[in-house]
DNA sequence: ACGATTTCAAGAATCGTTCTCATTCTCATG
DNA sequence: CATGAGAATGAGAACGATTCTTGAAATCGT
């Protein structure tokens, strides 16, 4: 089951009517690994000869974060970004660099535990966590 | 030594001549303990009987971020909220609540070491970072 | 105090994002 | 299969946060 699959079960299941758009940037993201913006899906799509109208680029990202299908990362810069979300709570974090603006994902197990073992202190119900670096590249620096 | 004087006194070292715009924004950063926008930054000057044009606190914050004396803390809501950056190196992190948009602010010892472990290891000269968690605050819960 | 240069405020401009609306499409129902 | 209610779409307008521009005032070295 892939993420592509399972992200279009659930929209359906949600009762989402099968739209062309939606399916579109579903499937652009469900071929990522790490996050795009709104404006590189929109060129990706017309570059593959699937245009869509960035508002509904938009709206799909809106969809499919509400139901946390894909999740929203800030690198700081004042773009926002998506990547898919697995549905295996599975998930990384990022690197960015400050010079460049290179965005790169790591993953860390004992991070994650450390992060868990926080939330749990904190009275907030936490379902979602973000983790950013940032600094100079390997290149930048 | 407080920060406000501290960060004056970087502005200055920098270069930078004494501006009122400019002060007006350290100190009134420098009675706060957590985020706050641009927006608010504003309002709150105008508040105190001492005006300054948003474009100025911009541009405040663009040098005081520049010189790592703010740190720009993204919430995930668009809105870029800047607090004052300890000289020591001392910081905290943030929990989002989804529904409210509260802001709060936690530390964890174990997180930092856990966070600076996983910087040494990924060729990145990484010098700041940040930990947002979002969920729902107990009053939203 | 003078001149060079910086800083300032106000408004215009920019950019990412969201809204509006007329049209097209989907799908449950006849 | 045809239909109609309502969702989805795309184009462009609108929006809000941020940045740029401009001419005037403040600052600093001399």
């Amino acid at each position: 089951m892939t993420w592509t699959t399972h992200a279009l079960d659930v929209l359906d299941d949600a009762g989402y009517r099968r739209g062309g758009a939606r399916r579109a940037v579903v499937e652009l993201l469900g071929r990522q690994n790490c996050c795009l913006s709104a404006q590189e899906i929109f060129d990706g799509l017309r570059k593959a000869r699937r245009p869509v109208g960035i508002a509904s680029v938009y709206r799909a990202l809106e969809a499919l974060t509400e139901l946390r299908l894909v999740k929203r990362v800030d690198a700081g810069d004042g773009i926002a970004r998506y990547e898919p979300a697995p549905p295996d709570g599975d998930h990384h974090h990022h690197l960015v660099c400050r010079d460049c603006g290179k965005v790169e994902a790591f993953t860390d197990p004992r991070l994650e535990r450390a992060i868990d073992r926080v939330a749990d202190g904190t009275g907030y119900s936490v379902d979602e966590h973000e983790v950013v670096l940032t600094g100079a590249c390997a290149d930048c620096a």
